[in-house]
DNA sequence: GATGAATGAGCATTCATTCAT
DNA sequence: TATGAATGAATGCTCATTCAT
């Protein structure tokens, strides 16, 4: 079919983006490598984003569908308390990352590049931080509720603080993920933080 | 004097920089936007500077000297435990965080758009992050012998998580830097992660 | 029948340029505006015609045929003196200009764009400005042996001067279309031209 | 002088424009060839203009200046009745035309192609021209009073013919510039007018 | 030391044209 | 006939860097 024809040059366009959106950066990417890198010509680029910006928007879409919006279900399909429910979202975080390496730290990595510019791709990453955030917070709320999370933490800071720690883990992994035993290292993170929210396995 | 003087030139655009690759990013920044803001012509920078790498280059030798070496040389000078340590570091880092705000966030920032460039600013990165890795996990070690840190824990995954938390509350800092209370969110985050240790105050 | 709907594609494919051509100049209009004006796609163009060139090249086709041709058509079948032919030929362009203005118009403004390219449309303005011209002389040169044109008076000259009169008017038309009374603008026209020739009313 | 200099380069920049917009249209002329012709970088270009837009707009600035204002400062300085002040103010022209052709070529036939988009050079033009037909209405008005100007015709009107003519004749030097005696033609031309005017010699 | 005019390689983007369907 | 995805040369423009002054 022809929908799958065009579907797949933007789908090659979007993974080459994502590989050299991370060796290089968004503004250190040309659109020739970019096309160079998916098979195309230059012009191809135009006919399916309306430009470099675009396709960090799509990526970053992809990425918030992919990781979030799924880890949401997963985590709303879970029974039992706080920690069996963060435990949830953090082994579909850590799944993720080892499928889905580029397109985590890319919207990671991105980050700090493109903060106060005002960009359309600034207003997508504070969106999906800000839904993220939202989420964890009532995690955390219902985790106090249910005794499983110290009383007198704040959720609203601890859930700035779970964010910040998995940016942080990301962009370890980014600099670093050679040389890191992920697996290991992402079950100690999960348990460094629960630990840190008072919870003693 | 002459030396006062050229320091002070060289400093204006050290300073300018700092704010505008936070601002704009590392590639986002032009040296006209650079040497406008310092307030010297397009050439000067090249007297001072054999680039705009360069700069870069001393900004993070800089953050490496002014952060790390100092915070390194505080701790070592603090008397007691691991945990008065830790929170001496912990002090001089937040300490650090409200008077150079600016160098502290570049050095963060700037990372993700650096890295696997191979560049020579990457290579002072990772080997800043490596010595504060070594540092701190120095400091785990002592912690574990006299018995303030938890046994069990691999001090080399721990000092990683830390740092990576640090980074993590950085980039926070930098996104939401406006809507966040930041002494609050320091102590609780300093607090978190020592329970993360193990440590229950 | 499919010779009409042919026929329907190109001409209006040629009428969508026409309108275009004069909104946004020949090089200025794309075959993408081009081809969405004409409800048509892309690919289509180049089954009518071999470029975008020879859409102006019909144009001006068109227009030679439209206007010029006919006009002359029409002078050569009045009877009376210079004054009558000249009138019948200044009424057959007044209304040919309110029927198809925009054919006219581009005509005239395109002219500036292409004079001096070498182009096939520009030998074809030539043609046909050489062709009007010596229509005009001609009928100047009767006028003078009636003795309704004064004697004196180069036709070569004479000739010239109308032809830039009638392209003057035109482009203040296209230029101050909506703030002119165009029926007392044209007949004050004719009249300055008349008088012009040494013929009072 | 540097002053000198800098002029000099940005004089050719312009000069070599106002040569190829003439030739080759304004869209038709690239950057390169602006720049090639001048005898600069292509990054020079920008160092003097904001772009390829700014220097048409400092050309037609030209224009309006150096034809003008200076032959409407002319005519006020001259004595005499209407046909002794027109008579000037032609002369000027013509002269002008002979020592600076492209210049007022450029600016008329620039003007097709620009019309309708809206450009700031488009209100530049239909500035100059309208202050052009104010100025040349109350020239009319005074030779009404003098009785020199028929009474019967529309002062506001003529000056559009007027002007008209004028756009039609530098079109026709552009388009037959070499096969035209341009003196005799011009002559015959402005005592087509005064006697379009109803002015008898 | 300091300047800023000048450079030109390189960038994102456009668009007339082609061609498999 | 008609389509529209794909092309790539060409365009206007940017910007790190150089160098004569």
């Amino acid at each position: 079919m022809l929908g799958n024809k065009q579907e797949n040059v933007k789908e090659r366009i979007i993974d080459a983006s994502i590989k050299l959106f991370l060796a290089k950066g968004f503004a250190g990417a040309t659109t020739k490598e970019l096309t160079d890198a998916a098979g195309v010509a230059k012009g191809t680029l135009y006919w399916y984003f309306s430009g470099k910006d675009q396709i960090l928007d799509e990526i970053l879409e992809k990425f918030s569908h992919e990781l979030y919006d799924q880890a949401f279900e997963k985590v709303k399909n879970t029974d039992g308390n706080f920690v069996a429910r963060f435990k949830a979202l953090y082994r579909f975080i850590t799944e993720f990352a080892r499928e889905k390496k580029e397109l985590l730290l890319v919207s990671t990595t991105v980050l700090g590049e493109i903060a106060g510019t005002g960009s359309s791709a600034e207003q997508k990453i504070r969106g999906i931080q800000m839904k993220a955030h939202d989420f964890i917070k009532a995690l955390l709320d219902v985790g106090q509720k249910e005794g499983t999370v110290r009383r007198e933490l704040d959720t609203n800071i601890q859930a700035h603080i779970i964010l910040a720690s998995l940016v942080g883990m990301h962009l370890e992994w980014c600099l670093h993920g050679d040389s890191i035993d992920a697996v290991a290292y992402a079950r100690a993170y999960r348990d460094h933080i629960l630990r840190g929210l008072g919870i003693q396995e």
